[in-house]
DNA sequence: GACCACCGCGCG
DNA sequence: AAAGCGCGCGGTGGTC
């Protein structure tokens, strides 16, 4: 059962409940202050799959009256999926002419108060939409496959909204501790005395007395004058330099990094109420990762992770899969041999006994090379090696690679799709036309084989992203069962006292967790991974270990 | 003053 | 020790 919410004008709303093919049955309309009710009981008695335009924008304010849905389907981000998935090609929702539901998500609503008709007009009748979409589904060539696909996407929209809604508890306290530690303490508007210490002595090392280290280009040009062979001011570059300003130089950059991305502006801005709220962005990335708008929070440095701490009486339980992609590398390509190195809850070692590689280094920059398309250094040495050890999985990734040099798509394992190669002048065609220079020639081929190298790694990024939010919403529903024990249904706060997902980094998870259920979360990370992964690839043989610690700072785990 | 490209670095 | 992939963000210095 679908139960399709479209707004209506003047604040009204609308419920229409459809089948499963998304033939309308009946509907309600209703004043916008009604639908927390409506849902509420809806859910508890239906247990409807919610349709609606983007979870983005109705989902927040739900949140805030109370309610948790179980299932949604997002059409804004399926419309997306389906336009370029290659399964659903020549289906109308591939060929149509873009309309509004292929325009940009609004940007996500802030404090949770705003319906999707305030952030922008709704994109049209999303009852019709969804029919549009289970057709695509249903003629496409692996229409189960495609649903998964669809049903993850839209539960990692549910996961991210509530993990907005609920925060990751951050100690201010704790922050600016870290901060004068690492610092210096900060008078005025100047930088941190810690900071302003180093600074004087980069100028006195370089002889250069008004030199400002935050301006990349009088740096290096006070770098090249005191001596120093330097092309630029990169980190790399100045640890191969003997010279004593190297060593406080690298410092400086390194706590003006700090200042700038995580100092006490950040704090400020992003951390309220013992809480930082980002904001993820659901499939912001092309291989379907997520990314995030404001707050920086994939980039959450580890210097910082100390001022993540649980309320007290509650734990974090922090949950990381090892070697992720090169496991999905394993099982998406049907490799026996490497399978069975995954089967290893160290995969590295497991290639490492193998015979394929002398050491669990060469196993790592082997793999990470392969996936990636290194062609230099330790991860190019060990590639003919890998090769002759596992030829289905190395035979996956240079197909993908040459799939993309010669702008085939690609598509991961659910049946995401690689974009088409931008119309550039330098474009495929150009490395193959005898009527251009040598010089267009080169860059063309330069380009075919830099795309190559993205087609190469998106089927396994992509594939991997499905994997964890298969992870994440298998968790999500044992985590809220596990919490019925323990708090009356309908409280006003869904997770005021039931385990709930905080955070998420691409292969890790972080659950907020009363202390006495924190075992039995850690427990559950396992098994969902577990079942991520024979959810995925039911015939695969690899195994997906997480890595699990309950903690009292973030920084504490791993 | 608004906008943009580039650099450099944080994360996976 | 860095490289090959995917991102976001702040600072600087250029353009309009």
């Amino acid at each position: 059962m679908h139960v399709v919410l479209e707004s209506l004008d003047a604040g009204a709303v609308r419920a229409v409940w459809c089948d499963d093919a998304g033939t309308p049955a009946e509907e309600l309309e209703l004043d916008r202050d009604e639908l927390p009710e409506l849902v509420a009981e809806t859910e508890a008695e239906e247990s409807p799959r919610w349709v609606w335009s983007d979870t983005a924008g109705w989902y927040p304010p739900l949140l805030a009256a109370g309610v948790r849905v179980d299932r949604a389907l997002d059409l804004r981000l399926c419309r997306r999926i389906l336009r370029l998935a290659e399964g659903a090609a020549g289906t109308p929702i591939a060929t149509l002419p873009r309309d509004a539901w292929d325009a940009p998500p609004p940007p996500a609503a802030q404090g949770g108060g705003l319906f999707e008709l305030e952030r922008g007009a709704p994109p049209g009748d999303a009852v019709a939409e969804l029919a549009r979409q289970r057709a695509a589904v249903a003629a496409s060539r692996e229409p189960g496959v495609l649903a998964l696909l669809l049903a993850a996407e839209s539960v990692g929209s549910l996961v991210a909204a509530e993990m907005s809604h609920a925060g990751l508890p951050w100690s201010a306290e704790r922050h600016r501790a870290i901060l004068e530690d690492l610092l210096g303490s900060r008078d005025g508007g100047s930088r941190p005395d810690r900071m302003e210490a180093l600074a004087q002595r980069i100028r006195d090392e370089l002889g250069a007395p008004g030199l400002n280290p935050d301006s990349a280009p009088a740096l290096l040009k006070a770098l090249q004058v005191a001596g120093l062979g330097v092309q630029s001011t990169s980190r790399w570059e100045l640890q191969e330099q003997r010279h004593p300003v190297v060593a406080p130089l690298l410092e400086y950059k390194k706590l003006h990094r700090m200042l700038t991305a995580n100092g006490w502006h950040w704090l400020d801005e992003w951390v309220h109420d013992g809480r930082f709220r980002p904001v993820y962005v659901v499939g912001g990335v092309v291989t379907g990762r997520w990314a995030s708008d404001g707050g920086g929070a994939l980039q959450l440095p580890h210097s910082i992770r100390g001022a993540v701490v649980p309320d007290p009486g509650w734990k974090l339980v922090v949950a990381d899969a090892a070697q992720l992609e090169p496991r999905v590398l394993a099982a998406m390509s049907g490799d026996a041999a490497m399978a069975r190195a995954g089967q290893a809850v160290d995969m590295y070692e497991g290639i490492v006994r193998s015979g394929a590689v002398a050491d669990r280094q060469e196993a790592k920059y082997g793999m990470l090379g392969a996936i990636y398309g290194g062609t230099t250094g330790a991860s190019a040495r060990v590639l003919p090696r890998l090769t002759r050890a596992f030829p289905a999985a190395m035979g996956l990734v240079e197909r993908a690679a040459r799939d993309g040099e010669q702008d085939r798509r690609v598509r991961t394992w659910l049946g995401r799709t690689s974009p088409r190669r931008g119309e550039g002048a330098a474009d495929g065609p150009a490395a193959y036309d005898e009527t251009r220079t040598d010089a267009e020639r080169r860059r063309a081929q330069q380009d075919a084989r830099s795309w190559g190298r993205f087609t190469r790694n998106f089927v396994v990024q992509g594939t991997a992203a499905e994997w964890a939010m298969c992870w994440m919403g298998a968790l999500r529903s044992r985590l809220w069962s596990m919490g019925e024990r323990e708090a009356p249904a309908g409280a006003v706060e869904p997770f005021a006292r039931r385990p709930h997902l905080v955070f998420f980094l691409h292969d890790e998870l972080i659950v907020h967790a009363p202390e006495e259920l924190a075992e039995e979360v850690a427990e559950a990370m396992r098994v969902s991974a577990a079942q991520a992964g024979r959810m995925l690839f039911p015939a695969a043989g690899v195994e997906f270990p997480v890595q699990v610690a309950v903690v009292d700072r973030y920084a504490d785990a791993k």
